[in-house]
DNA sequence: CGGGACTTTGATATTTCTCAAACAATGTGG
DNA sequence: CCACATTGTTTGAGAAATATCAAAGTCCCG
């Protein structure tokens, strides 16, 4: 990824973001620190985890991107929802677990175990606001799915995207690093691969989105938004 | 409901649910009852809980059914889940927490405050897995409103209420009670209530679904899930 | 510089929506 | 117990959104 690698006290995107949920304390600080000095890396493509496998490890999403899939059994498959730095992975707070859906690295991907939360009341209280999050994440994924058209449906994707990437220092200005394919997109939002690309041109051409190679800018996210419908979270 | 009153040791569709989900004690089904006792009735079509409501209490769902909705800013509804014996309804493990959807009452329903998990050890569980239980039929929203067409998602739908009333014994046999009206299906499958009605007449005539009045029936669950790609969980 | 993975384009098919109206069921007050 | 209002279901015809299929163009990596 395009950003600092890990020193001394490094403000990584991971611990920006938990830090913005609840500003952490020298303890979570530190927990996490060590752990990130474990974290295994995982190709692009790559399962990080399996459906119906058993999960007793909680993990922390360290750098990359990554995807929350469920695949029907005649091929069709569905993006769940997109795990980005900062983000817990399996939540087991009783373990151990059955996954309910796999995971996939979009790109490598750095994953560790999660701190465990009795480090450090801050940390346990960012877990628990962060689990609140991808709760709200995924009444937005549906409600994006169910009542939107393709236009919106895309827009509203990007917005949050950019809002959660700002979260960890990862955007800024309505600028960000976008790694998702158009067909990935398409999975998530239930569309064709071909009717995404024709919707983003059509973004494009209304000059709601600009994009140059990976990077991706939407020049006025408060006037997007209003035009989806979206709320704030 | 068509079902037993409180009495002695009622086994009610709300206990028999988390019952199943973990047997329970005799603290646990003690401390039921005496929230039970409490529990507050509010009409059909009432509001139980405004979104961005602050809630401290976690609430279950005692009797009736209930929907989990989003209200989009021009007027389009989205029906996120719904809710049925049994059922908690906010989970504030971490109090006070905001609501990020609206539950409003479908049938008349009784509410009552949510027993503390520290009363007994197979309470707790029985809520941990109630929440995983959620997550996943949040997954499965998600995945129908994807990638199911209008027939599959109604189908793979009447299948998982099936499931779910199943658990609180108040199906069997494939038959239920179905107080949804074409109009809330639609609002929960991002569909047209025209478009529903067509498609449950489809249903009917190849013989996937029988109905009377409110009673509905599904004579092969099995074949029907298999269906629409429709995994277990 | 070849090959795979992505993106883009065009033509056509299918699904789902929209609008409008009739019909049925259900409940309420007199 | 009736008449009416309200809510829910059904039908039809035409319009709009999205999918499908096939092929060409681009980009990037090794």
């Amino acid at each position: 990824m395009t950003l600092p690698q890990l020193s001394p006290t490094p403000i990584t995107p991971a611990v920006a973001r938990l830090d913005s949920l609840e500003p952490l304390d020298r303890q979570a600080h530190a927990a996490l620190a060590r752990e990130f000095q474990r974290a295994r890396r995982i190709k692009a493509r790559r399962e990080i985890l399996a459906e119906r496998q058993q999960v007793d490890e909680p993990l922390l999403l360290v750098n990359g991107w990554a995807a929350c899939v469920r695949n029907l059994e005649d091929g069709r498959r569905q993006i769940v929802n997109f795990l980005l730095p900062g983000d817990p992975i399996a939540w087991c707070d009783h373990p151990p677990m059955t996954m309910s859906s796999t995971i996939v690295a979009i790109t490598d991907v750095d994953v560790c175990h999660a701190p465990d939360a009795s480090v450090s009341p801050a940390l346990r209280r960012a877990y628990a606001r962060s689990r609140d999050l991808e709760y709200t994440y995924l009444l937005a994924q549906i409600t994006r799915l169910g009542r939107l058209n393709a236009l919106e449906r895309i827009a509203d994707l990007l917005l949050e995207l950019l809002e959660r990437l700002e979260r960890g220092g990862m955007a800024a200005d309505g600028c960000f690093v976008m790694p998702l394919t158009q067909e990935m997109m398409a999975d998530a939002l239930g569309l064709t691969a071909v009717h995404v690309n024709r919707t983003l041109q059509a973004l494009r051409r209304e000059g709601s989105m600009l994009s140059r190679g990976r990077e991706l800018r939407l020049p006025d996210p408060e006037a997007l938004r209003r035009s989806t419908g979206r709320r704030a979270n």
